[in-house]
DNA sequence: TCAATAACGATCAAATATAATCATTTTTAT
DNA sequence: ATAAAAATGATTATATTTGATCGTTATTGA
């Protein structure tokens, strides 16, 4: 076993186990501890992983658009359940809308295998996601790119959602109460969101059980807005119930 | 059994057993090591495996974008001193657009410290390298992804281009010669190739000398839209002198 | 703080893989 | 049919990898 596979399992084996000691590697490689070293030498110099005393740590992510991708291996249980569920209403044909939170991040798995299949996004990880899945045409907003979302937002990214109609979109939000309605940290996403509402037919918000009940910075859009919240189980009877009085659909 | 079938079945035991030495390569297909490694050189060359001291791995599965970034990494000597000798010409605080070759691309590792810069491009792979950059705005155009090309095309796309003014546009082409102008492989390239030359004060093309002489068979452009041509030194003297003749300039 | 322990880096030697060169065979073109 | 070109194999010199030793440095616990 040479360089370039050890160096290919030991990444492996840290993506797992966040951190590993050298002896640990050295004994489950069958090979010595200071070879060891030299390997994570090496990759620390790539940046692959982080050097520690005695041993090595997964690297943060880092790389351009795929860095979110892998973040999100790790999201909770209750965003990968919302992915699941709102992606089970998206049907072979249609042509989607989905912006750029975490949480609607987590349908692409599963939209993979539903083609053909349109998708107009301001999302550079959720575009990254379908460059290898053929029968998914992407259409990517255009604009100024917002490194820190990694996603592209303002004025002429609004109008270029606006110049399209889609059956579905699928939008995030930072807070949502049934005395507020939707609400977000920024005017940015909250801009992108509402262009998309008003080029789509039917609007499913994802939005896990943390963010019910409670209320970011900027009221930007009422209940009625939506046509269904996605959420997951954990949202509380009594949450549930005031959000009825709302007429707010569950998914 | 020549190179081909061997190729072939080289590479059909790696997709099964994810790595192999060279030794069980040559028992296994009955011929010397000698050849094995020459086989593996050339898979290697082109990127369908990783080669290994003593073997071979299986190619990692290419990330959506920067799997572009990666395989210019071995992007000839010639392409890397034009991307070089193009970033020169960039100064701090210009707007510039840049188009999805990979010769263009190879500018990008020597942008970074241009700070403060303005881009504006269609490619993907130039996106993704300026993420991490800080102090270099990134102007995305929008559309209908290639997934092909890892860059955005279309009328759509030409539109925003054009809505946009820069100082220099740093573009590439599939053919140039004195006698048919600039050629093309694509319609969709062309088209944006040019709505950046119609969009910019200074047109830079950059090519390498393989290309020179040659015709791709979609004419689109004479060789007067063109501020100053890149290239390598391997460019031959009369090529060079045929050129001058139409009033190319050289950098 | 200080000593004990463990990890580290540098250097060396052995094993192995590779590159380079040349000879042989096979294929291709004329 | 013959020469030229390409592919293959063998041999040798070079380069790389690996593991060991030893002196140095960092961490840990009293």
């Amino acid at each position: 076993m040479g360089f370039q596979e050890r160096k290919r399992k030991i990444l492996k084996i840290l993506e797992k186990t966040e951190s590993m000691d050298v002896q640990e590697m050295a004994d489950e490689l069958g090979i010595s501890a200071i070879t060891i070293r030299r390997d994570l030498q090496q990759l620390a110099a790539e940046e692959l992983l982080i050097r520690t005393h005695g041993g090595a740590m997964k690297a943060p992510p880092q790389h351009p658009f795929t860095a979110f991708a892998d973040k999100e291996q790790v999201a909770s249980a209750r965003k990968k359940y919302i992915g699941k569920r709102a992606a089970a209403l998206v049907k072979p044909g249609d042509t989607i809308f989905m912006d750029c939170g975490s949480t609607v991040f987590t349908m692409c798995p599963h939209l993979k295998n539903i083609t053909p299949l349109r998708i107009i996004t301001n999302s550079l990880p959720v575009a990254a996601a379908f460059m290898d899945a053929a029968g998914i045409q992407v259409n990517l907003i255009g604009g100024e790119i917002d490194k820190e979302r990694k996603a592209i937002h303002g004025d002429r990214a609004i109008a270029h959602i606006k110049s399209y109609h889609a059956a579905k979109a699928f939008v995030g939000t930072d807070g949502l109460s049934a005395k507020r309605g939707l609400t977000a940290i920024s005017e940015k996403e909250a801009g992108i969101t509402t262009a998309m509402a008003g080029s789509a037919d039917h609007i499913y918000l994802l939005c896990d059980s943390s963010k019910i009940g409670k209320d970011s910075y900027l009221k930007f859009a009422p209940l009625s807005l939506i046509t269904a919240l996605v959420t997951d189980q954990e949202l509380s009877a009594a949450q549930a119930a005031t959000l009825r009085t709302k007429k707010v659909n569950f998914i």
